[in-house]
DNA sequence: TTAAGAACTTAGGAATGCCTAAATCTAACT
DNA sequence: AGTTAGATTTAGGCATTCCTAAGTTCTTAA
């Protein structure tokens, strides 16, 4: 049987692994906010349900069990997300978490009922692909804002979404999927970049600006 | 800390305490389908957190406070159901299931945004009473349909909504909450009932008809 | 190449929530 | 009052999922 918590660590292994081939055990102690012994424990239950490749000290990879899964979960998270949003009238900064407890509980047939009541969609309300149904999500590796070099302009294509109140920063400074922003200058030692968005310009930290991945601008 | 398996029980307790005063260890175990022993410890912690009063051997019965928590699991399960039917398009008879599961997950607002998405209702499909934001629900003890003398007529005021079949079953019957039934009459030896809804007869066993709860119609 | 430090695992333990089996209590009938 | 059937509680266990502390392995840099 699958828990609830498994469920949560497939899902923090997938989203880790994109880029990467193995997931260290501290990645997702670090992610999931759980002490790396938690995580060593979990990781040897899923691995013996052939969900995970593990050998000790070596990390972690999923199996296509695993990935089907961990896709499942993305799924109802982000389907969950677009829905609160668009359907119920939530702001975006509060369906994170309770999409988080919702992903777990909810039937294929809610599932279904809300793509449908949605279109059908493809991409959640801070811009992450929604996967389809059995379908493989392949989540391109965007580059961080902060890396844009002085200058450039770039359009955001997606936002973290974990903390509520980083999204309610990045709604006030127009920095919404889609946009298009501008760096103007970066200040030295680590300091605010100089952003233009939408003829407007902020001060904007990096803690801030390494939370927004961007394409670069077609100009 | 208040767990979705307490909230389970609060809510049994509840929902059994209506007409009775007190509620046994055995009918909790059987509604819950969970071992006797199980009740009494989970009632000794509930107990010790001031949520039921209780004394060995005497039954259970619950104090404002666990009330309240059981009213509020109650309201989310109701106008889930509710929602489930109405703005999602679930048949009736699914959505007991989908409720039981969300009503512990889901937070304030999403409560009040479904509230206001139903026009702040205060009955679900199968006929129930939604209790208003902290406000008290005031079940009426209806009688079964199997208590109806022959000849009567009476208006269908709620129906169990455990069994997804039988639910089925009285939506082709056309059994729904403020239906008209005529008791034509009643086989002996505990057969089947004579209905007459709608100008169409059916003859409906009785551990169909102690599943609808009914009132008098008024002639 | 080795020794420190970081990363990881093992061991032992706590809380939750369920179980079965055994003991105890209540109530009802002789 | 004594017996007994049924209801209830106690005792002991198991699975889950987390923790801290201690030990092991890996990496890297002198």
């Amino acid at each position: 049987m699958i828990t609830h918590a498994m469920e949560d660590y497939l899902k923090t292994v997938y989203l880790l692994q994109e880029g990467q081939e193995k997931v260290s055990t501290s990645a997702i102690a670090q992610q999931m906010e759980v002490s790396a012994a938690s995580v060593t424990g979990m990781i040897r239950k899923l691995a013996a349900m052939g969900l995970l490749n593990y050998a000790s000290y070596q990390g972690v990879e999923l199996t296509e069990g695993g990935k089907k899964i961990a896709q499942e979960i993305i799924r109802h998270h982000r389907l969950l997300e677009l829905y609160l949003v668009e359907i119920m009238g939530f702001t975006w900064d509060k369906v994170h978490d309770e999409a988080d407890k919702l992903e777990h509980v909810i039937s294929e047939e809610f599932e279904e009922r809300m793509s449908e009541a949605l279109g059908n969609p493809t991409t959640d309300p801070h811009g992450h692909a929604i996967p389809a149904k059995d379908g493989v999500l392949q989540e391109v590796a965007y580059a961080t804002l902060t890396e844009v070099d002085v200058g450039s302009s770039a359009t955001v294509q997606h936002v973290n979404d974990n903390d509520p109140e980083m999204l309610r920063y990045f709604d006030q400074l127009g920095l919404l999927p889609g946009a298009v922003v501008q760096v103007v200058a970066k200040e030295p030692f680590n300091g605010p970049l100089r952003l233009k968005v939408d003829q407007t310009e902020h001060f904007v930290g990096r803690e801030v600006t390494g939370n927004v991945f961007v394409s670069p601008q077609i100009t």
